[in-house]
DNA sequence: GGTTAAGATTGACCCCCGTCAAAACGATCC
DNA sequence: GGATCGTTTTGACGGGGGTCAATCTTAACC
């Protein structure tokens, strides 16, 4: 799944391969020349865990796309108090909300785990868009994307309990949320989770105690979910009609 | 009244004028070419207080623009709740995130009072979209702003309690919220603001209660803030660095 | 295998907020 | 002015969640 760079690269720094791009279901429908313009302005990298793709508060021109690992976004107030808004993960992007207006980024962003990122320059990109209308679509589904993951984040918030919540997330983790049961091994810290969550580490404790007596069972971060029925309708009752 | 999808525009409906998009900010910067050709396709509505805009689960393939008035966005669960998401004034807009995905709305959205939107045609602004690519710029920077201010509502409830919920919001109505006092009328209902701020009008009023110690006087819906820099330092505490 | 440090859980305690119920206030219309 | 209805406020109570501290587990490292 993940793709290793077994091909011999392109001339230039570490181009991604028209591949690579055209693998993130984001660009699925794009034109191979139009990916191609793309990778032009590209570039891969590769996080250690901990390290920073950019920074709250200066304006990165930069999109992100996320090939593999995982990276948080969060957002630090003045008294050093920390929010995890997300913990974004393959395929996903970064990096959106800054490109258009030429704001200081709202939150920072840092992989969670070893990541490999494509950036895309901003400035570029914007250039590019005036000549491939066909991008604007792409972009405008993206951050269409986040915000439809923002606004459920605001209804969980607004009326649900933390192990609602938990529950929630712990599906959407599933890899058949569908099925009758699941097994899964958290992909991250208990300590993120709980901040993505929005919550103490010790009420993720008291949530998961919660959800036990709906079939989930825990071992460490491996998470067995017997009764996928009974959980949804626990954890999703506040969800669409 | 539940006709409220996009219908094909008729011959000579309520056309907007240029003058009208070109004063909405979002707009400022494009030629007058593009928003002719924009004004083409949009047309001018005015709705009543309750009257719905769009409705939660139906893909509407329209771009609102709000002129005046006030419409509220908001999320109903299939057991009745209600979530507010966001009550959008002048210059605003709505629907822009069923726009490039063919997906069902989110959220549902009506009129909170008299309210008067320029609804673009969804179809025909993507068409429009590939012949003028500025376009893009002025529909990313647009959603860029509804991600900025979701991210800041998660925030917000993430780690603030209602009353400081509640003080940040006031600043944010407030004519000029970096001088020492300020006096407004509430926009709207006390109950919607309570789900806006996302809690019960009864906690509402225990946070306007608790403002009080901080010089915020009410009566009725007149609302005095008589020191706003104490009430910044209690409410946006957990701001920008 | 054993040691150690980081992470995870549990308990005690208190505050914030949801709920229910009642009282106070406000607007409108006689 | 008085009556009425809806909104807002206040009180009492219980539960969810934050905080602090102690215990237990996990995992890394010798």
């Amino acid at each position: 799944m993940n793709q290793i760079t077994s091909q011999p690269l392109p001339a230039s720094p570490d181009r991604p391969t028209i591949e690579a791009i055209r693998a993130l279901p984001m660009f699925h429908e794009v034109a191979d020349a139009v990916i191609a313009r793309v990778a032009e302005i590209a570039h891969v990298r590769t996080l250690a865990p901990g390290e920073k793709l950019f920074v709250q508060g200066t304006s990165n021109m930069c999109l992100h796309l996320l090939v593999s690992g995982q990276i948080s976004t969060f957002r630090t107030a003045h008294d050093g108090t920390v929010t995890v808004i997300d913990v974004v993960r393959p395929p996903g992007h970064l990096g959106l909300q800054g490109l258009p207006a030429r704001l200081p980024s709202l939150v920072g962003a840092e992989a969670v785990s070893p990541s490999r990122v494509i950036t895309v320059d901003g400035q570029s990109l914007l250039s590019l868009l005036s000549v491939e209308p066909s991008l604007a679509g792409v972009l405008l589904k993206a951050e269409a994307q986040d915000v439809r993951a923002l606004v459920l984040q605001v209804c969980d918030l607004k009326l649900r309990t933390t192990a609602q919540r938990l529950g929630h997330y712990l599906l959407s983790l599933a890899p058949d949320p569908m099925g009758t049961s699941a097994s899964l091994r958290l992909p991250f810290d208990k300590r993120l989770l709980a901040a993505r969550l929005g919550c103490r580490q010790e009420n993720l404790s008291r949530a998961f105690a919660a959800l036990r007596e709906l079939g989930v069972e825990t071992h460490g971060s491996r998470v067995t979910m017997n009764d996928l029925a009974r959980l949804r309708t626990y954890a999703v009752a506040y969800d669409e009609p």
